[in-house]
DNA sequence: GTGAAAGCGCTAACAG
DNA sequence: CTGTTAGCGCTTTCAC
């Protein structure tokens, strides 16, 4: 015999059928122990391995969903992509990662990969639909989507997420207990949900607090480190810095921090820093990061578990499931100065 | 019309032949660039996605590659990633990533995963193959399969690597040359080559140098941000402590800094630290870490490349691809104190 | 409990 | 240049 074993191969050997060895190698209970026992024994001996294709033809599934982020290099997702994995494989899923670095393109082509065959489901972490014309019109209505951590409104899809406003709020409010009044706060890439949460829910504990947001308070960023610093360079040359400063991710928080140092600010004696993700090594960092900690581990697995539900034709949440995120407390934190 | 469109509705459409549908769609030459184009316009306007199973079973081929590392959680493997799915994407394959977390019998899946049609080729990036008696035996030989960043002696193989003995001497020379003497080492896991070879480099330095290595110089590490601070804590239980260590990697070194910053120690003011890797937020960090910087970009490019070359039957070199890696001196490193 | 036969959607000979 | 035909390897009726 040259070339991979098939099924015919295995059936061949033993003098049965096709049929009874797909049914064995398959668990069908209408197999005997016996007959399983023997074609799973031939089929090791052969080294046989069935051929994905011909099987997702037929069945008309992949067993695979996809994860689509705004960028892989963000280890905030590859947490959550660990516990989406495990609780995929535990259900006989395998996860396919897509990486859209915030390409409309991109994103299009993954929702066609949900079309094409190549996944039967997917979970979305890239705060918008492609194009709002609308690659996602393209998708069957009720389609197996799950958006994770943003949120895409009026999409219809089942939402994991974490209440991002909230959040803010309490990571400003931590900064007013201490005393700080000058408070700014770098944003993530407008307009995206994501980032004008955080934004609103910085707002909303300013007024609360009475205190202005000077002009220049705001500025951009695009989560990345760089973005961090370049933000927080803005924020220094204005008349009257801040003494503290609202981050809209931890790795612009690096960045800021950097940026300090650089200019000869201390962190926190000079100036108060808070992030939000809590990223491994934020803990490790120094002065170790206060940030906004995300439940990273439950996202992925709530949004895995929907989204199985859904592949299963089971109900789904309509509403958006908001899990808990909490203030921690370290080290780029204290009172201001004067 | 109900249900997924497929070339057989389109040939409908357009009064022509299935086979004339799919020549068009796939560029082919034999085809009028008039028929093509209103094929293409019909496959737009019905919404067309050819199925990627039905393909892939007559093709043979799935026109993706695996990626498999140890762990995904390492922002380290990401940045090769990024440059590995450019090279795919060039050339019209997709990636898988696989993730062994160290796991032999995940090592097995993913080798299956090229047997059973998943992928067409893989790049290994796990420091061994599974189970020594073989996995990779069950795969044809001269199978498209290339160990990038690790070494596999026997494998047969096209290896993408740096020379981590001569890099790690490097680091360690740089301490030397500071005026160190008493330096110690935090290997990765061991018998892996990769750590293997790190602590060799460091080995080398100390005996050219006619230094000692002492008892309990060589804790050893996993990698990961808690074992550089355990191993760390076991170094300055010791009697007599070392003034500087190199470490097998950058998160360890975190580890292993954040350590010593818990028991009032100055780095580098105490004790210098080199890390390996200069990962993205290395030179954020406080110190700035003073690393061995391997050429990501180069590295997935070239190990995609040789793979691009031997999934189209080419050549690829016997020998190992020897990148450059240089060490990038930053604030963890000073003379020692006395 | 097992076998025979059909067919998933596509591409690649082979004719014309 | 286009159409006809066959078949990739598997699963799943439908018979028995």
């Amino acid at each position: 015999m040259t070339g991979r074993p098939k099924i015919k191969d295995i059936a061949a050997a033993l003098g049965v059928s096709p049929a009874t060895v797909s049914r064995a190698l398959s668990d069908s209970a209408l197999v005997t122990a016996e007959t399983r026992a023997r074609v799973r024994q031939t089929a090791e001996a052969l080294n046989y391995r069935p051929n994905v294709s011909a099987r997702n033809l037929r069945t008309a599934r992949s067993m695979a969903v996809l994860m689509v982020v705004r960028d892989v290099g963000n280890p905030f997702y590859l947490d959550i992509l660990k516990s989406v994995e495990a609780t995929a494989r535990a259900a006989g899923y395998s996860v396919l990662m897509g990486n859209t670095e915030n390409d409309p393109e991109r994103e299009v082509e993954y929702f066609d990969m949900l079309r094409d065959g190549h996944a039967d489901g997917m979970i979305l972490m890239t705060g918008k639909l492609p194009r709002a014309d609308g690659a996602h019109h393209k998708l069957p209505p009720g389609a197996p989507v799950v958006i994770a951590l943003e949120t895409i409104a009026g999409s219809g899809f089942p939402h994991v997420q974490i209440d991002n406003v909230a959040a803010s709020r309490a990571a400003v409010e931590h900064l007013i207990a201490l005393g700080h009044r000058r408070i700014a706060h770098i944003t993530g890439p407008l307009p995206e949900i994501m980032s004008a949460d955080r934004r609103d829910g910085y707002r909303q504990a300013m007024q609360e607090a009475g205190l202005a947001i000077p002009e220049g308070y705001e500025p951009n960023g695009n989560y990345l480190l760089h973005s961090g610093a370049a933000a927080c360079e803005a924020l220094f040359a204005l008349a009257e810095p801040p003494t503290a400063i609202f981050v809209a991710n931890d790795e612009m928080a690096f960045g800021a921090i950097h940026h300090l140092r650089g200019i000869g600010r201390d962190v926190p004696g000079d100036v108060s820093v808070v992030g939000f993700d809590d990223l491994y090594l934020s803990e490790a960092f120094y002065p170790p990061l206060t940030t906004v900690h995300q439940p990273r581990f439950d996202i992925g697995r709530q949004a895995m578990s929907i989204l199985l539900k859904m592949l299963s034709g089971g109900q789904v949440p309509l509403e958006p499931v908001v899990l808990p995120a909490t203030l921690r407390i370290r080290g780029t934190t204290a009172p201001p100065k004067s």
